[in-house]
DNA sequence: ATAAAAAATGCACTTCCGTTGCACTAATAT
DNA sequence: ATATTAGTGCAACGGAAGTGCATTTTTTAT
């Protein structure tokens, strides 16, 4: 039993082999993924299974979606440990205005912000847009 | 002349009917409208060229959109004076998950961010999820 | 005032992404 | 071995963004 395996049964996921393949891919990626691009890596597989799996990643905390302000939903992996829906564990998202990349800056967390009365904050979502380092450089 | 249509000159908008128009209905409400919205608002007149009224109001600095997470672009009125592009202008919105309704919080202003080297900010886009004044009250 | 040019509007159509229903297959439990 | 549940594949739908072109309206120049 892999790495991989043990960490999808830990969120209780079974490891099937296309969940394991498309955790592998994500895992390699350094950046942000679309639907899409998984559907272009995996052309053999069908866009529901995709979708569908990472629906059941992300609900089982495996992923976190990112909305970059493209209006295309990426996911990212999540860290060990991290804990997407508590708010101090919310980090900021930057998406590369030159290579369209989009990237989590797991270092870098979400102020917390004083709201006016009767605002009740649940989650958040900053996402800077600029040139990243790949193309500044 | 109104106050509308000084308005849009000012940006060098032509203020025609439709313009006007859609300038109010954007003024009265006070929150965040998409397409769909004004699309509802004004069934006599075609998708197009409501989507192009809004395209050419971002341009001039008349709207800023705002990407809520809902994967729907909304729109709302800059404040007078609002420069959106400049970092220090840009306020963060609020979108509630009760009423969906999304709202420009201008007080609040995004703080600056530090990011890892190489990364140039251009811009921010900062959205907090909950519930919202009306719905919570 | 009128003709020419430019801008705005309307219509039809396309594309892209997200999503769902249903049938089929594989895995698990009894 | 069979019943049950979970996963996968196929087909199709729906919403929203966007584009090309014809038509109308407005502006500009004569």
């Amino acid at each position: 039993m892999t790495e991989i395996e043990k960490t999808l049964e830990s969120k209780t996921v079974r490891p099937t082999a296309m969940r394991i393949l498309i955790y592998k891919y994500m895992a390699d990626k350094e950046i942000a993924v679309a639907l899409t691009d998984i559907e272009n890596a995996f052309a053999k597989a069908d866009r529901t299974t995709l979708y569908r799996t990472l629906k059941t990643f992300e609900e089982k905390g495996i992923v976190h979606q990112i909305d970059d302000g493209t209006n295309i939903s990426k996911y990212a992996l999540c860290e060990p440990g991290c804990n997407c829906e508590l708010e101090q564990d919310l980090h900021l998202h930057f998406h590369c205005g030159n290579c369209e990349e989009t990237v989590c800056l797991t270092e870098q967390k979400i102020p917390h912000i004083n709201l006016p009365d009767g605002y009740i904050a649940e989650d958040a979502n900053l996402v800077i847009k600029g040139i990243c380092e790949k193309c500044s450089g």
